[in-house]
RNA sequence: GCCCCGGUAGCUCAGCUGGAAGAGCGGGUGACUUGUAAUCACCAGGUCGGGGGUUCAAAUCCCCCUCGGGGCUCCA
């Protein structure tokens, strides 16, 4: 995004400009202004730009202020020039602009501005010293309010027990938590210099599930049949666990104007880079998440105190961050990501708190059904956790371990606070999943409102949550947690609903294909993924391929088999063979998977007859 | 985005100080008919990421771009 104030500063003997004719978007000026000139001046040639406010304004008049002292020169001289820039503002915001960094100026220095919108002559001396030339940017997303605000935002680490103990984090015997500990150390130090490459890198192309699409931009995914099948399954099923809980799913545009006011005012909440994209001379941002869409839909909904705690939802595929190049990692930190993003709408904070248990609840639900390791993270702005130390309290008690807890001197975003539930990787990096806040600003900014039980318009408490953080992400700390079992000598494996092949069938020779392909019938009415190894390999080349596969259950067929009518099982969760029929095998499967979403075989059915994505 | 490291066959990689592009896996064909983590033989695969430069000669040296990874920064 364009947003940033273009200066060229240049230090002149003499200016001397005169306005000779309007444009179309003159400002009105006094007669004085017309013409003018000066000497042992800086010549602060501006072009305001798009998103340009009042901290650009404070940040630019710092900045000419600076250069000013530097080059020792005795006044300043504005000149509105949009040569400057090809993301211009619109001309009554730049003249509002420019009128409020020549207030600002004028506080300390003489100023003299030139008028906006005319067309005008102008002749200077600049003075050619190494400093008389200088060009600055003002501003830019990444120093948006929020940003700037953050990087003097004070925080301290504790350590919130089920108990109710809230220790310094400095003074807390992490020792049985070492997970805990890692998390605390990953936050407070940031990154440590890592051994290689994540795990997840390796295996998401081994298994055929996602690569990197190089025709793309970075941080866009390309996903191949298994991996697209494991992640349809998590956007199903935590779609599910959304619509028990009484979400509403609705669907909204991936692209939002970027002049929208209420918008553009959350974009700057919002640090995030956008992606940019042309509709004519218009430009729209991609949504980096489903606010706008369902700020704008509650907006325009008739609400009663009856409806609340009302809950939208979307899954957006996809939520676009233009992230730094540099910061991409594999499945952990894309450009394009899929999220379940829903918003509550709460009559007052205690239905939000109310809320934000059961959202905390649900999420310890959707960590327990993706069998993944976490931690939990609670952070607060100081004087809301003062008011809420018991609300704090339960949330520990609900986990029933510590959960670390950071405390922010002041608010400096739109929630007063979050939690969110961390995996630990291999190469020891955090990484946020679950995640829900409580937002106590844009319901207003954006107009969201209700009536009470008097009849009376109120704003509402607003609840962002995302149940299981970013889909890929969920992918990206399945196979991590895999790949630190395998290190640990266990068999690395994927919850069971989700295992692209859940049953393979391996004759032991061609001799038993018959026999093997009737097992493969008999289990097809079942709810079970099941496909056979139909090649005319040797059976231990089979059970090696399966096994490198991560198959739970690997079926061995041959004469004995066929003779009982029976299956030879691997079972890769314990390591131990038993004989059962096709049927209990296929019970097996349904009873482990209950409660999960399902779906067939993404693949063809016989391995002779399945192409490889990758070598 | 900045700094550092890397890109050789579909995949994983070898290729020393510049001097005729290699292996294993995977794929194809044939033989073997197999009892729980790699059967054998043969064959086909390469503008050595892209572009420019230096040189008699570049996968190899230099520059630019691109993609991946690490660090900074940031984050679902």
């Amino acid at each position: 995004m364009g947003a940033a104030m273009r200066l060229l500063l240049l230090h002149v003997d003499y200016i001397e400009y005169r306005a000779k004719r309007k444009t179309r978007i003159a400002e009105d000026v006094e007669e004085h202004r017309l013409q003018g000139r000066a000497e042992n001046a800086l010549v602060v040639f501006t072009a305001v730009e798009r998103g340009d406010g009042e901290e650009t304004v404070h940040r630019a008049a710092e900045e000419v202020l600076e250069t000013l002292k530097q080059v020792g020169a005795e006044r300043v001289v504005l000149y509105p020039y949009a040569h400057l820039s090809s993301s211009l503002a619109d001309a009554p915001t730049a003249v509002e602009v420019l009128r409020k960094l020549e207030a600002e100026l004028a506080e300390r220095v003489p100023v003299m501005r030139a008028p906006f919108g005319w067309y005008k002559s102008f002749e200077l001396r600049c003075k050619g010293h190494p400093l008389s030339e200088l060009s600055k940017e003002i501003g830019g997303e990444e120093e948006s309010r929020a940003l700037v605000a953050e990087k003097k935002l004070e925080s301290e680490w504790y350590v919130l027990t089920p108990e109710g103990a809230l220790v310094p984090a400095e003074e807390f015997d992490f020792s049985g938590h070492e997970r805990l500990r890692e998390v605390y150390e990953y936050e407070l130090r940031g990154t440590r210099a890592a051994e290689g490459e994540p795990a997840h890198l390796r295996l998401m192309k081994e298994h055929q599930l996602a690569d990197h699409e190089p025709g793309s931009d970075p941080g866009n995914l390309r996903w191949y049949p298994k991996g697209r099948m494991i992640k349809r399954l998590l956007e199903e099923q935590v779609g599910r666990v959304l619509a028990e809980y009484g979400a509403m799913e609705v669907e909204t545009p991936v692209m939002y104007d970027l002049e929208h006011p209420q918008l553009s005012s959350y974009l700057h909440r919002f640090p995030a880079r956008q992606y940019i994209v042309l509709s004519d001379r218009r430009e729209y941002f991609l949504r980096f998440a489903a606010c706008f869409g369902q700020y704008l839909m509650m907006r325009n909904m008739t609400i009663s105190h009856r409806h609340l705690p009302l809950r939208l939802y979307e899954l957006t595929r996809y939520s676009f961050r233009r992230e730094q190049s540099g910061e991409l990692v594999g499945l952990k930190r894309l450009r394009a990501f899929t999220m379940p993003d829903m918003h509550t709408l709460c009559g007052d904070m205690e239905q939000a708190k109310e809320e934000f248990l059961r959202q905390f609840e649900l999420s310890m639900r959707w960590m327990r059904e993706v069998e993944l390791e976490y931690e939990a993270v609670v952070r607060f702005v100081r004087g809301f956790y003062e008011e809420n130390r018991e609300f704090a309290h339960t949330l520990a008690k609900a986990l029933g371990r510590p959960v670390l807890v950071e405390m922010w001197s002041e608010r400096f975003f739109y929630f007063v606070m979050k939690f969110e539930f961390c995996v630990v990787d291999s190469q020891r990096k955090a990484a946020t999943l679950s995640t829900v806040q409580i937002d106590v600003e844009n319901a207003e900014r954006f107009g969201i409102g209700y009536v009470d039980e008097r009849g009376e318009r109120r704003t509402p408490v607003l609840l962002h949550a995302s149940i299981s953080g970013g889909i890929e992400r969920n992918v990206y700390a399945m196979l991590e947690q895999a790949y630190l079992r395998a290190k640990r000598g266990e068999k690395p494996v994927l919850p069971l609903w989700l295992a692209p092949t859940q049953v393979r069938v391996l004759p032991v020779s061609e001799k038993s294909m018959d026999y093997a392909l009737e097992v493969l019938e008999r289990l097809r009415g079942m709810r079970v993924r099941a496909d056979i190894d139909d090649t005319t390999e040797t059976l231990q080349k089979k059970v090696r391929r399966a096994e490198k596969e991560w198959i739970p259950f690997i079926c061995v067929v041959g004469e004995r088999e066929a003779e009982e009518g029976v299956v030879s099982v691997r079972l890769r969760a314990t390591g131990e063979n038993r004989k059962m029929a096709p049927e209990e095998l296929g019970r097996m499967v349904e009873a482990e998977c209950r409660g999960k979403v399902f779906c067939p075989l993404p693949l063809p059915e016989r391995l002779s007859e399945r192409p490889g994505f990758r070598g």
